[in-house]
DNA sequence: CGCTATTTGTGCGTATGTATC
DNA sequence: GGATACATACGCACAAATAGC
């Protein structure tokens, strides 16, 4: 029959998703194929379909035919979900703030700016400063990046005097690199007298720093960026949405 | 038939993902039936379903028994994902630093404190201030916490002092209630007297502040908390994974 | 290499439950 | 209550990927 008061399809979920987190299916195991799971459970294909569809969005199993279904993490990924269309989004001036870039430099990386970096001594990078504005008020400045690009990708320099995207955006098109993830740290700094007069605040002023980490899908961190804000314009803002069940 | 080279239902999926990008199918609007989409493209109800349920995972569409599925955005959501597996993990304390609360309080709201909760003057809420303590250099606060819960919920005053565990999660088990979204913003602000005094730091030093609204399932704004941490003994981290696709 | 058995993927048909209007 | 729409559940069949012989 249909309905008990909870969805067959969602209570062997359940059932199967214990045994996960609980280990009694370790990870790299495969489940019982779909086949033995109606039959161990009297239900439908359909009904263990949707189970595992389940487990599956739940970033527990993934499956692959031929195969079977394997387990491929112990607990549920992710109660709270922070989702970006777009990279730009994550500071939340989509296309509102243009940057304009006062220098363009190269730099080979002492022990401190590799501290900085999470990057290693004796490397070279391409330095890039800007002053991002708003469209509004052109006058005030909103807030001051600061961008380290790996210099195996410098060939950006051309375009990056005349940015209509961001500088990520740019390298992995230019160099069909993927940006696999973006490791971000938000913290306050006082700013030092060439981000205090870029920016028409005082020096040792407080300021609001994002600094972000962008690695490549070959493991690569090919571009670190650091953003100031001064204290009052600007707030970073995120909304997490639980997720279903 | 069964294969062609794309599965009917991934096909239908993006004919549809596409009316919606297009603004062809306006946010708000409802899609055909289901009944009516297997009439119009010469499917079955299942191939339906699979295409609607790709929609759904997208963010594109929600679907409710007896209305329909209405288009709730336009652009598929997450190009990054942040992801988080409990809420507490969102300030990075797993468990490691306890909250001392030193103080609990009835307030009215008046306009400012309003404001400042994102809700109206007038309404009464419990007030709760501790701070945050590290496990290792128990002598050093790291940070401060000033908690706002809607009156409705104060029942959990009983438990305040001797929480265990984040006072949302308390108000969750207590009152039976849902978190559906937090939203989030990370500023610079300066350390008043009360704060300053109880972080062992000087009055006017800045200090890094997230604001957090608990929004329930039921729309209501429960719970609303600002923790502040004196500059360089905290910053927020997250990282940003792409998503598939 | 091809063949076969296994397993998931895709697709159809049908029926009933349940929420909404 | 009735009509409508999605949710759940059963069944069957064939396609496609994989592994082993």
């Amino acid at each position: 029959m249909v309905g008990g008061r909870t969805a067959l399809f969602r209570q062997l979920a359940q059932t199967l998703g214990e045994a996960i987190e609980s280990g009694a299916v370790a990870v790299g195991d495969l489940l019982p194929t779909e086949a033995e799971l109606c039959r161990r459970y009297d239900v439908s294909r359909h009904t263990v379909r949707e189970a595992l569809s389940d487990l599956r969005s739940r970033g527990l199993i993934e499956s692959k035919q031929g195969i079977g279904s394997i387990v491929v993490r112990q607990q549920s990924r992710a109660t709270y979900t922070e989702t970006y269309s777009s990279v730009e989004e994550l500071t939340r001036f989509a296309q509102g703030t243009p940057v304009r870039v006062y220098s363009l430099e190269d730099v080979v990386a002492d022990a401190d700016l590799a501290g900085r970096l999470r990057s290693r001594p004796g490397l070279a990078w391409l330095r890039l400063c800007g002053v991002r504005h708003d469209r509004q008020e052109a006058d005030v400045p909103v807030g001051h990046v600061e961008v380290y690009v790996d210099a195996a990708y410098a060939g950006i320099r051309e375009q990056a005097w005349t940015l209509q995207t961001s500088v990520m955006e740019t390298v992995e098109k230019r160099y069909g690199l993927t940006v696999a993830r973006i490791e971000q740290e938000i913290g306050v700094e006082l700013l030092d007298d060439e981000q205090a007069r870029t920016l028409k605040a005082e020096v040792g002023s407080p300021a609001l720093v994002i600094r972000r980490w962008y690695i490549a899908d070959n493991g690569r961190n090919f571009e670190v960026a650091f953003s100031r804000y001064p204290m009052g314009r600007f707030a970073y803002r995120n909304v997490l949405l639980r997720n279903a069940r």
